[in-house]
DNA sequence: TTGAAAGCGATACCAC
DNA sequence: GTGGTATCGCTTTCAA
């Protein structure tokens, strides 16, 4: 390309630079080659010797269920703003970050976003190659990290504080995969909240986050406890679109007359007038922003200190739930 | 590294290029001087000699809407099952694919999965630079290219057949946005079918693939009509979700009792039991694959002609219009 | 402002 | 089987 252009390697490459030092006749000419030869600059040789990547590693798990895709999109979207490439990551299984992690250093990314656990070696390779991790809605017990998430307990104890406060006593939990420790903390939440305020009938069926596993947990409660319980709390909103739609179908019971639903995210369907889900809604697009500066700040300045963002889940009243008129 | 390890830097690439030839002794020596300074090829130089980066684009506009985030998950998944990286284009509208394709070019993918409508002159500048391209449910007008697409026509033939037969008379369509190919398809399939079969009593609302419009659409379309229609043909499951919300909330009608209602795609909701949407459901998971292994393919072997795979859709016959029953 | 030359971290080819 | 060397395409001093 310097040649075809006839000038130097260097001037080409200050012709690319912004802001660097070239003339207007230099630039022309090295233009008009670009255009001609149809010249791109080689981020990737770029890369190489800047030791820049303008990459970063977004590792998720489960895109399918949750609000991962919305999380998706705003962090592509917000990075993309900032000139920063998404090198995408999609786990079948949040244990499965072993070989994503490989990629993510041999590619040399600038950070990583991660919703998906990672190990404490995993982290320390991670430091070792000066690569910043912010975790999305995940945070290890490891001392320090950079972490973006939502206050979920918080979350579950303003739906159990308002069915509780409703005159709902007989509960049961439908909780998400054993690996999710976003269902774990939800569910831990609701449980410990309702201990709090003395209700102790609770029952527990485990899901999978997804559609079919919360109308079989509705089925598995109501099989072991020979009745429906007064309230279910479901550690996400889809689990809760698929209890509601079993009991309504399979028993024949009005939600929320005969009995409460309530869910968390506030995903698409859950606003849908089927459902009007009684949920707390995660505030996606600060959270994605939160993650995405946290990320790129640090990507600057390496030296800036660990730091944990909470955000509040948003309550949403919705009507799935026999709530006393008290906002 | 090499010299940490006491040996040629040829040595290690040996090491770590899988069937090379090197000794069990030097397979250990580097190996140990490896995990001792956590050692990982760089990826980045590697792609710059040997010109294959281990990266293909994927190229996305409304993820949020339509079966997109199932659809990344699958080619993401069956990509880094060979070995391949993704780097993630989220667009925020269809028209955005400049600044993508630049990227694209920059970086040196290998290849190119787009579910954007490109121009030509930027497939000109992909296939300048050698990089193979497969479309994903959208297919240009340009003579020759790869590509992937769900016969979304011949879907909405099976729609309409069907729902003709049963004694729908009175139509009404709830298309996608204007710059979506797939709603075009989609729409002039229905419009042209009905035609045939005599049926020209159609109204067409413009929606935007997202829950409100689809609601809105309705709304609309009884205000124009006076009267709800026979049947409402909706570009896609979530418009069809929103159309029987608001038929049901807000004009108190049942579907299918009172009126027909149809989408397309097939996504998790349209099978919620408050639904059980009649429609057309892309198969998704064989699409991917296609996409997925006809770019491997041409990346492997740039001769390769280019090819169109058009996979059928699956008729979902649901619970949302009034079929005969005559399967 | 411009050019020459070194170097980023790997691979490939060629001797040995 | 192993090491030396050129090379990929760029950025970055350093002189001119």
């Amino acid at each position: 390309m310097a040649r075809i252009a006839g000038v130097s390697q260097s001037a080409v490459s200050r012709v690319f630079k912004p802001g660097a030092s070239a003339s207007a006749a230099m630039r022309r000419r090295v233009m008009d080659a670009a255009t001609r030869v149809g010249y791109r600059p080689n981020a990737i040789a770029r890369g190489l010797i800047t030791r820049r990547s303008n990459m970063v590693g977004v590792v998720i798990s489960k895109l399918v269920n949750l609000n991962y895709p919305e999380v998706l999109v705003e962090i592509t979207q917000r990075l993309s703003g900032r000139g920063i490439r998404v090198l995408l990551f999609a786990l079948e299984t949040e244990g499965d970050t072993a070989a994503a992690l490989d990629q993510v250093v041999q590619y040399r990314v600038d950070g990583v976003i991660t919703a998906a656990m990672l190990t404490g070696e995993q982290l320390g390779m991670l430091d070792e190659a000066q690569i910043p991790v912010v975790f999305y809605n995940r945070a290890p017990d490891v001392p320090a990290v950079n972490a973006v998430r939502c206050d979920h307990a918080a979350g579950e104890r303003w739906l159990v504080g308002e069915l509780v406060d409703s005159g709902h006593r007989r509960f049961s939990i439908i909780s998400g995969p054993e690996d999710s420790p976003v269902s774990t903390e939800r569910t831990l939440g609701a449980v410990e909240e309702l201990k709090r305020l003395g209700v102790s009938d609770v029952t527990v069926a485990r899901g999978d986050y997804g559609y079919g596993s919360g109308r079989e947990g509705f089925s598995t409660i109501v099989g072991e406890l020979g009745a429906p319980p007064d309230a279910v709390i479901a550690a996400n909103d889809t689990m809760a679109i698929g209890c509601i739609d079993e009991a309504r179908a399979m028993f024949g019971l009005e939600v929320p007359g005969d009995m409460s639903v309530v869910g968390f995210d506030g995903v698409g369907p859950s606003a849908y007038a089927a459902y009007q889900l009684t949920t707390v809604s995660q505030p996606v697009a600060q959270m994605s922003e939160a993650a995405v500066s946290m990320l790129t700040e640090r990507i600057e300045n390496p030296e800036l200190p660990k730091e944990q963002r909470v955000f509040s889940g948003i309550p949403i009243r919705g009507n799935s739930a026999r709530l006393a008129n008290n906002p």
